[in-house]
DNA sequence: GCGAAAACCTAAAGCCTTTCGGTTTTCGGC
DNA sequence: GCCGAAAACCGAAAGGCTTTAGGTTTTCGC
């Protein structure tokens, strides 16, 4: 066949297939690819870096819909709230994504530059350093935990017929459908607050390090420019 | 060959070779284990539901660390918090199934009755039955993420040479060795600190459903038997 | 116009999952 | 003690996936 007149493939249609494949099935393969864009497989190696090179077209679309706007312009507290449901939705967009991307670091300069920002945004806050980092993983812990829930069953703890588990089945109908997301909002709100409290009280003594924190109670705008 | 004097195969070494294999590599097939056994591949899936159900034996195997006596005999919250350390910890002893089994829901009774014993401790605790199970899943989504965050690379955000991550990079060396365990106390501890504010302040009007609650600061021994 | 690079294809190696018969040994009932 | 059934393992093979190697045609820069 040769080089057609133009070129059936590019990295936007692989990721946009690949997504589609795992969002109706769970999973991908390189030849599903190919077959849905109508190509042979080994073409798409053209492209891409194998199917691990797939899966980080998969985790840039993903990752694409967090919304670095969220940081900007409010107290780190509500920054950080905003951030994490922004997070949390982008993969719950894409639930059946989430195992794939898991267990890899996030490389993209997109994401990492949120990152960045949110730690420059706790220490101007007046954390101590120590606490960032800490603070960053628990809030990525949350996020990361929670999108996983989603992409699981409905009910996490399947009840078979075997097992008797009433005080479960109790829980589960006083609760209703929005478990997962009533389980982020606890979570989230109490991990905020229990934050609040972990900054130094303003007055009370200052910490050598901390040359230019907002005096205030909440920090202004926070970090240096937009993420 | 023939069937041997005596039985070279059974779930129990299978499930310990899978164990071994991803401990090792992070990954195992039915081929590897069947090496490793000494045996062929077919054998294997005389004894075993396919790839799945070896999966099902690491399950078991990384799910039986989870201590249930941890429940048993404290206030609720320090249930709470005991039961999540045991059970985060029976993950991070084998990190690398983790991928391998958070997609798919906990169905052994063993682990399930534990759930169910929580249900009771915290309705008897006095919480509304609308957040025995957000508050479970809570917990849950604390535990898994904190546990995915072990089972990734150390620094979740790989600053690669392009991008300048200075704060990120500044935190990190501020927080050492231990950010996992450190983000999984501050999270937990925060997130304990906010159920507690949950609960019906006591004598402060009696929530209608609730006939039984002890009545005092904590609630001791909980739920019915042992889980 | 021409050489180089791009884009696609055919083919094939190697691995994994799973199933389908064989072959031998053990075990339970009579 | 004998015999059929079940258990335990093997050999082989189908079908899928990942990845690489080597061809063929088209386009593009000079």
């Amino acid at each position: 066949m040769g080089r057609p007149r133009k070129a059936l493939l590019d990295r936007e249609r692989i990721g946009a297939t690949a997504l589609e494949l795992v969002d109706e099935k769970g999973d991908f393969s390189v030849p599903e690819v190919a077959r849905r864009l109508g190509v042979q497989t080994a073409s798409v190696y053209h492209h891409v870096d194998g199917r691990a090179g797939v899966i980080e077209l998969l985790r840039e679309r993903v990752t694409d819909a967090i919304d670095p706007a969220t940081l900007s312009d409010v107290p780190w507290d509500t920054a950080l709230e905003r951030w994490a449901r922004s997070y949390r939705a982008a993969f719950a967009a894409h639930p059946r994504t989430i195992p794939m991307l898991m267990t890899s670091p996030i490389r993209a300069p997109r994401v990492l530059a949120q990152y960045e920002f949110v730690a420059g945004l706790l220490s101007e806050a007046g954390f101590a350093p120590s606490l960032v980092l800490p603070i960053i993983t628990g809030l990525d812990n949350i996020v990361l935990g929670s999108a996983l829930d989603m992409s699981a069953p409905e009910t996490m703890w399947e009840v078979t017929e075997g097992t008797e588990a009433p005080r479960l089945a109790a829980a589960q109908s006083a609760t209703g459908s929005s478990r997962a997301d009533q389980a982020f909002d606890l979570t989230l709100a109490g991990f905020l607050e229990y934050c609040r409290g972990l900054r130094p009280v303003r007055g009370a003594g200052n910490c050598a390090s901390n040359h230019s924190a907002a005096a205030d109670g909440h920090g202004e705008s926070g970090a240096d420019g937009n993420p």
